[in-house]
RNA sequence: GCCGGGGUGGGGUAGCGGCAUCCUGUGGGACUGUGGAUCCCUAGACCCGGGUUCAACUCCCGGUCCCGGCCCCA
């Protein structure tokens, strides 16, 4: 019986993981463009680490189970609760502001289906210690950034702020610990749901109409026209910097909000919309969670960029290259040119040049078949003729071009040949 | 958890109550060491479990997995 594969996780073969590789390359290139250094947690957490962030409900929807000590564990969901974690327990005496980021493998027990699984990576990015504008603009610009670098032009920003809604829930009367309800309502997009609960809560009918109409207000920095206090002149003011810093996908979208009490101020997702009903590619914002997690309270803002669906979406816009072939495949027309294969290889290796030579003992044709099949640049053959001559036969693998050299300059004549190209 | 559509060699397919087709890929061989070709050979499959039937890959039921959608999405 063949055992399968647990059920919304994937295999990775040769030519997905050099996809794979090129986007975790990208993503470490543009992270350490602006300043961030990776880290790396522990794949299982103790479940209240995210039960403490996420609320009972999220047991449901994790991989949990009790280890032989009786610990209630569960695979990490996602990594901002245990980057926070991290800084809580062993990272608070670094220098501030500390940027941090991480790409690894989340677990949610979730129905599968396209671009989500129950094994998924996310590439992560946290600024923790600043409560600035500058923070939140400086995480919008790498987004911008990267967005662009993957060659993704349509996708959509969607910016808000929940300040902005529980401002007009304070003017309106509504206590601080009634409006998490109604900002989970509108997150939802249940805006008759909404409407209700505040008319149940004493907000007046007309100040219930503004609200509803503010969270539906979308577009660029003209949306925040006629909008008073802080949040709104701090999403204004975050835009404005990052706009300034070249940022030119943004737009705002004053329904996203978060029901989570720890959401502080900027909240934001970006659409890929070629990617269908699981479009979105990244969400983030200014949480408070240090305190949460029995540290002193810090500031911080932070997104995630699913790996998974930039992968998909990146093969929608054509934007990944092809596997990487070897340089030189070494064949050996009779085995009493083993050895010497065996040591020009390692001449090669040595001198930076991937190479392989053959295992199979295999006969000229289905050698350079194999050779073709790996995409070898060169093939190096190594015939009786030849070798009594102090000479080997470099086959251009592109051209079938071939010419005899000297055994000596095989290295050489390598170097000069792949540095041209 | 729910709703669709699907599971035939490794990949792609044909068939559809009785013989499982082809392509490709894999391994081997031939071709005097120019043959990444061509030719030949070998191995390799009806998702699982019940039911109907003389007979099930085919029809029915259940499960499972895949694809897509809903719910959810920290």
């Amino acid at each position: 019986m063949m055992i399968q594969r647990v059920r919304g996780t994937r295999d990775f073969t040769p030519q997905d993981m050099s996809r794979r590789r090129q986007l975790e390359d990208l993503l470490r290139r543009i992270s350490r463009d602006y300043g961030y250094r990776e880290i790396q947690t522990p794949v299982l957490e103790n479940a209240e680490l995210f039960v403490t962030k996420s609320g009972p409900g999220v047991l449901n929807e994790m991989y949990s189970f009790e280890d032989k000590g009786g610990r209630a564990i569960a695979l990490r969901p996602e990594l901002t609760a245990p980057i926070i974690r991290f800084y809580v327990n062993d990272l608070t005496n670094l220098p501030m502001p500390l940027k941090l980021f991480c790409i690894s493998s989340c677990f949610r027990y979730e129905e599968p289906q396209s671009g989500r699984y129950r094994e998924f990576y996310q590439y992560d990015v946290e600024i923790i210690g600043s409560e600035k504008a500058e923070a939140d603009a400086e995480l919008l610009l790498l987004a911008d950034d990267l967005c662009r670098r993957l060659g993704l032009n349509e996708v959509e920003f969607r910016i808000g702020h929940v300040g902005i809604i529980r401002g007009l829930l304070d003017a309106a009367g509504m206590p601080q610990d009634r409006q998490s309800e109604l900002l989970r309502l509108v997150d939802k997009k249940k805006l008759d749901e909404a409407r209700a609960y505040m008319l149940s809560e004493g907000v007046s009918e007309a100040d219930a109409g503004d609200i509803l109409a503010t969270c539906q207000k979308k577009g660029d920095r003209e949306v925040l026209k006629g909008l008073k206090g802080e949040a709104s002149e701090y999403l204004e003011r975050v835009i404005r910097l990052a706009e300034k810093g070249g940022a030119s996908n943004l737009s705002l979208d004053l329904g996203v909000v978060r029901g989570l009490d720890y959401y502080t101020g900027l909240v934001f997702e970006i659409d890929a919309p070629e990617l269908g009903a699981e479009k979105q590619i990244c969400g983030g914002g200014s949480y408070a969670l240090a305190e949460l997690f029995g540290g002193q309270p810090v500031q911080s803002t932070g997104m995630a960029f699913g790996f998974d669906r930039l992968i998909l979406a990146m093969e929608k816009t054509g934007q990944l290259a092809p596997e990487e072939g070897i340089e030189l495949f070494i064949l050996a027309v009779t085995p009493a040119q083993s050895e010497e294969m065996v040591r020009l290889a390692g001449g090669a290796r040595k001198a930076g040049i991937s190479t392989e030579f053959d295992l199979m003992g295999r006969s000229m044709s289905k050698s350079l078949k194999y050779a073709s099949s790996r995409g070898a640049r060169y093939a190096l053959i190594l015939g009786e003729r030849e070798m009594a001559a102090g000479k080997v036969l470099l086959r251009d693998m592109d051209n079938g071009e071939q010419s005899e050299i000297g055994i000596g300059s095989v290295v050489d004549e390598l170097r000069q040949r792949l540095a041209v190209r």
